[in-house]
DNA sequence: CATGAATGAGTCTTCATTCAT
DNA sequence: GATGAATGAAGACTCATTCAT
């Protein structure tokens, strides 16, 4: 079984499989919990390929959420060059909640000092004016944006790209439902902030 | 200097020490992250002991989310009954943070068929009533409610209680600034929900 | 065959037996060679229980190292207090010829900044006065003392502790035979040094 | 910084730079405690190249200890053809420490039927004649000199040529004085003995 | 002639758990 | 009621060696 992902995949090069792999494994069962023999298995490869590739468990880590950052800025950036809504954006959180997972799983261990979720909260800083507007508020007008949208929406989003499917299965709804209500929330809550704002 | 622990909490029992010793570590690291040794040493205990307790460091994960949804049904009774408001709810989070933070991990885990968190979930639908009233709503519109709440209401509470301190720590503002931001971005946003649900 | 060590041995108590053993094992294949299973086969007991004792395989190298030093101090005590010859001396290498092995072998790795040998040196240097009598020379007759002292005798005595069995195995002399021949030469040699000194 | 080793030094074949960084290496961590990789690191070239021009890592200590007797073997003819003395054959020794170390880390092990160091006693009683003159001495007589010239005579010019250096740094002396003291030494102790013989 | 990629058999170490007293 | 000692099953990581090109 776990042959064939070698045999499927093995036009992509041996180092991408595996991050692939490991990416499922910690979303699995996080980082801690994950187990390298269990990515190797997956994977189809030996263990010792792994460790030909990666420095060890902690490199995995590492390079997959250097991997997730970029890309959340780069849909940022897209996000706000062609103005596409949140939908998209939304769109790009479902795909990477493996890596979503990970990220959450890691920022709530108390003694990481500081929490890779705030690397979102950086990189949101960074498109301040393409979300915002031109403006031209103070440290505190800022911090309070700042606040609200990572409270109230990107972790709702997170939230939502996370437990959606975990959702439909114990709530016996559909996705479709899900989504209109959580969109629907979204709107009636964090979008009302944003109506309030201008 | 783990002694002192033993000696100026000696008098309360040894299983209780130890539960709270598990619920430090496991917020420190998560539960897979965690190591019976470090509790004990915590603790201030002979690592036998916590297993003359307890059966395993499962059951005290286990017992542990018991305690905690024990009193999270108590904290919202107290809130439907007493009519006092969600200070008192962000004060219960804030104060069993390190629970919580275990419960959100361990829910974010893909392998987790029921993700933990949705206990919350279903005790919120326990007290509809006393949150949203008499109400006589199809089902479809209770799964809005509780799509919303969740998701914009009970997931920031729960996130900020845990990045609170991380957030000021990074940021560089003050705890107070932090929670006023905070209560303004949910009076816009989720509060906002609520009196057009009227 | 393995068991009856624990068996027989059981009296001692573990963490000696370990360390016994591993005096041998790193005698025998030095301790890169060594290998962690091999002590705790040859040891009759499981590997976690080494890490339970010691807190990995250089910790056992250390405290074998300590422990030789410690009792090499004891019997260059015991020559100086009781002008015990040096058959007592030669007595003790032999006996504690693995750990010398040890020591040697570690000392000549050119990467060792500070080779272990030279312990033997500054030992020798705190009983000076023992070995030569009162002296009242400068730094450079004391160096000149250590010089030979080290090459031309502790170091032929340690070689002679740990090749002569398999010297004699190799030239098929008897032990008696390479005893009296090399006490024979160091008598020419390094006796006749003496003599020369008063 | 490995990559010059290899610009400077493609002129000599691949093979023989394999050799001598492996000697390094050898004589910095010991055969056991050497690395292929570090070999290959250190002399600036493809692991596979090792194994490209050799059998295996074993292959790679024979021919270098094969290396080392060759030479070992003209020195001694050298010596005791054109009668130079033995300051020749301690600038043998030094220029060779590297794998005179290897010889004697390896002939330490216990586990080592032969001890590689005995091929210098063997060579050495090639040259019997030589060093001794045209003598018809019975069995006895021979091993009594063999005994002699390898504990009070090759074992002290060996472990000053693995160990000058060392001493140097930890003593804080001149190598000059070193030198000075040691062949001072030798010629009161061994070189006694050989006027004795006389 | 040479090499980047791959691999299997180790090798050290950890850890939850149990045991004997 | 308590605990120091013990342990087996894994766990991460290493390393000499081989392969495909």
């Amino acid at each position: 079984m776990a042959k064939e992902k070698l045999s499927s995949e093995s036009s992509k090069n041996a180092r991408e499989l595996i991050l692939e792999t490991a990416a499922q494994v910690f979303a699995d069962k996080g980082f801690d919990g994950a187990r390298v023999d269990e990515i190797a298995a997956k994977a189809g490869i030996p263990k010792s390929l792994i460790y030909y590739h990666f420095k060890g468990k902690d490199q995995l880590l590492e390079e997959l959420l250097e991997m997730f950052f970029k890309s959340y800025r780069n849909i940022l950036r897209e996000k706000s060059e062609c103005g596409s809504g949140s939908s998209k954006y939304n769109k790009f959180l479902t795909e990477h909640s493996d890596l979503l997972r990970v990220v959450m799983i890691e920022s709530l261990k108390k003694n990481t000092k500081i929490p890779t979720v705030f690397r979102i909260v950086e990189i949101l800083l960074e498109f301040e004016k393409e979300i915002y507007g031109e403006t031209d508020q103070n440290r505190e007008e800022k911090h309070k944006r700042l606040v609200a949208e990572f409270f109230t929406s990107a972790l709702p989003m997170a939230g939502f790209a996370c437990y959606s499917d975990a959702w439909c299965d114990y709530f016996k709804v559909d996705k479709k439902e899900l989504y209109a209500d959580f969109a629907d929330a979204m709107q009636k809550t964090h979008g009302e902030y944003h109506k309030k704002q201008e």
